[in-house]
DNA sequence: TTTTGATATCGTAATATTGCAATATTAAAA
DNA sequence: TTTTAATATTGCAATATTACGATATCAAAA
C-alpha cells in the first residue's frame, strides 16, 4: 500500500507519468524557467531567486538532473545548470503525441 | 514542513505544476488513454481494464474530474466519463507555450 | 596550508499520496 | 418494495514527497 503499482502499466505510461511528475512541482517549473532566462549559465542564484533553502533547491535540481532535463557542469567551485535541449525537445514531442492520440470525441 | 510552498510562486507556475502533477500518475495516464479509445462513452470497465481496486479507480477519476480534464455524466446507474476536449486542447497549448518559452541556448 | 564560498548529502519532521476493504448511496430491475 | 449493480465515500495503513538545519565536500583564494 502507498506505493504506485507500476507493474500493471506499460513502460510508456510509467515513463510519461514520471516526466509529468517531475514537472509537477512549482519550484521545478520555476527553476527551469529561470535557468532558461539566463543566456549565460547561472548557478545557485536560484536560492535567492526562488526563496527556498539551499538544501531544498539542491534537491529539486538533483531530480531534474536525474531525469535528464537539466545537465550540470562543474565550473570551479560553482555548478552550471542548463536545460538539456535534446531531451527537452524530445519530451515536448512525446507530450504532443500523447495529447493528440488521447482525444476522445464522444459526449 | 512537508507542504509545497505555493505562496512563493506565481499563479501560473502553480497552475502549470498542478496539471503536470495530476498527469503524473500512470493510472491517470492510462485512464485518459482508455477513455479516449472508446468512442462510445464507457464507464467503470476501468476497474477490470486497469487492475486497481474500484475505490482506487474512483479516486483517480475524481482527481481528473476535479481539475476538469474529465467530465462525468450520469447515465442511469452508470457514470459516463469523457475527456473535456476544450480544456484538453487549451492545456496542450499551454504546455507547448511552456516548452517553447523555456528553451535555454547556453552550454 | 588555512580559509572561504558554493554545492551536496544526511537526518528528520511535517504532510501528501496511493491503495484498499468496508460501507454508503442511488437508480434500475425484479 | 426488495434486490441488485454501479459508483462514491470513509477510514486507515504504507509509503513518498517536501522542506530545512546541520554537516560534509571540494576547489579556488588568501
Amino acid at each position: 500500500m502507498g506505493t504506485t503499482k507500476t507493474q500493471i502499466f506499460t513502460q510508456k505510461q510509467n515513463e510519461l507519468a514520471q516526466y509529468f511528475k517531475v514537472l509537477g512541482h512549482p519550484a521545478r517549473v520555476a527553476i527551469l524557467q529561470y535557468v532558461s532566462q539566463q543566456n549565460a549559465c547561472i548557478c545557485n542564484d536560484l536560492v535567492e531567486e526562488i526563496g527556498l533553502a539551499q538544501a531544498t533547491i539542491s534537491q529539486h535540481l538533483k531530480e531534474l538532473k536525474t531525469i535528464g532535463l537539466l545537465k550540470g557542469e562543474v565550473e570551479g567551485k560553482r555548478m552550471c545548470y542548463c536545460i538539456n535541449l535534446e531531451l527537452w525537445t524530445t519530451l515536448q514531442n512525446e507530450l504532443n503525441t500523447f495529447f493528440n492520440t488521447t482525444k476522445s470525441n464522444c459526449c
